[in-house]
DNA sequence: CCCCATTTCCTAACGCTGTTAGATACAGAA
DNA sequence: TTCTGTATCTAACAGCGTTAGGAAATGGGG
């Protein structure tokens, strides 16, 4: 939605309004962008002021640098793959069939293949800090609802019986790893094949020995 | 080893030795240069250029572009970690002490961690294509060593009984998983507690209940 | 032995990136 | 109307990957 260089301006109430809107419109812009172009290293600054009809430097404006704008993006990533995994949590309270962890499994994945470049974004910039307190909310909102599908669904996991912490690690390893090697098209049989094998995936932390058959 | 500048000749046979020395020389400084830097995206033509004593360039008589420059570092990396995987499963049948799958597990662990930067590398070019006839052959090599182990180790897996495959690309993902946590800071305690967790994650697929005591 | 063709290497440049400085023009307040 | 602040722009800088074209030095053929 270019503004065609109209000035958008009223008494500070709606300036500020108006900033606001810029800004999320910016970030809608960049997913947009990333969309179109098949990934984030394909916005770049000035496609991203051109599509909301401005020249880069007002960008700036909004965010202190790029890093800063796709921190925001991460965040709001987080914060939608944690809405996701309450869902399915509170969907499966409601109508108990089939275990909570296959639930959130399918979820997290459903999120994630949903969303490809995000997911990516999410976990390419190393220096976010995870586990300590500059962690962002919705991430650690995350890592919460997962615990809670582990400790809920898989008590007779070796890990789970004494820490419960390690357990949901390890389930989100195996959760992430599953996903990523999909995303890079290292496994085998492509996402169809990779989605199978959730099942297995799932059956390994509730203990469920040998469950679905053959084929 | 920079050139001071001097003009490498020599008949037919020195010239093309002399070639593939600095071929291998960029390479090594590439590395060199992400070490330092802490990172490839730290990796700059111009930087590799200076460190082996040449201009920009140059490095263009040599690969055909940057992307050429890392596949082939992937592929390099790919085959250390084959070799590592080898000596573990080839160490492993020599004197049998613990099982094949911790003693692989452990040797993909100490690879990935001790070339971090290495390891981002080959999971970050993801329009290298896997599963396919264009697969590097290393990288296929380490699949099938992963395979060998899982097959050998672990029967009971329910997924290994009727395709070995799939037990192994859970085993990957598993492994890959933890490991990229891990690399991105994203495991609580840090390095030494994920590496804790690699003994629970062989359990799951020995079958082996509830082997490791608490603590 | 000498010249030539080839190889090696460089400087300069293009278009792109993120980012900053400084000018301009307009909106609301007085 | 005049003043003040802010929204936005153009221009620029340094760095990136990459290419074009020229200069120097060399080994091999006459």
């Amino acid at each position: 939605m270019p503004h065609d260089g109209k000035r958008v301006k009223g008494s500070a109430d709606e300036r500020a309004q108006a900033r606001d809107r810029l800004r999320a419109e910016l970030l809608a812009a960049a997913r947009a962008l990333a969309e179109e172009k098949g990934g984030y290293e394909g916005v770049t600054i000035r496609a991203l002021a051109d599509r909301v009809g401005y020249r880069a430097p007002v960008v700036y404006e909004y965010f202190a640098n790029k890093r800063d704008l796709l921190l925001a993006l991460i965040e709001a990533g987080f914060a939608e793959c944690a809405d996701a995994l309450a869902k399915a949590l509170c969907a499966h309270e409601q109508r108990r069939a089939g275990g909570v962890l296959p639930a959130v499994a399918e979820a997290y994945w459903s999120f994630s293949l949903s969303q490809p470049h995000l997911y990516r974004l999410m976990h390419s910039l190393s220096d976010v800090p995870f586990g300590a307190p500059a962690t962002p909310a919705p991430a650690q909102e995350c890592f919460v609802l997962l615990r809670n599908a582990v400790t809920e669904a898989a008590p007779r996991h070796p890990a789970t019986a004494y820490d419960a912490d390690a357990a949901t690690d390890l389930f989100w390893a195996h959760l992430h790893g599953l996903v990523m090697l999909t995303l890079d098209g290292r496994i085998k049989g492509g996402p169809t094949r990779a989605h199978g094998l959730l099942g297995h995936l799932t059956d390994t932390f509730t203990g469920n020995g040998a469950r679905s058959g053959p084929r």
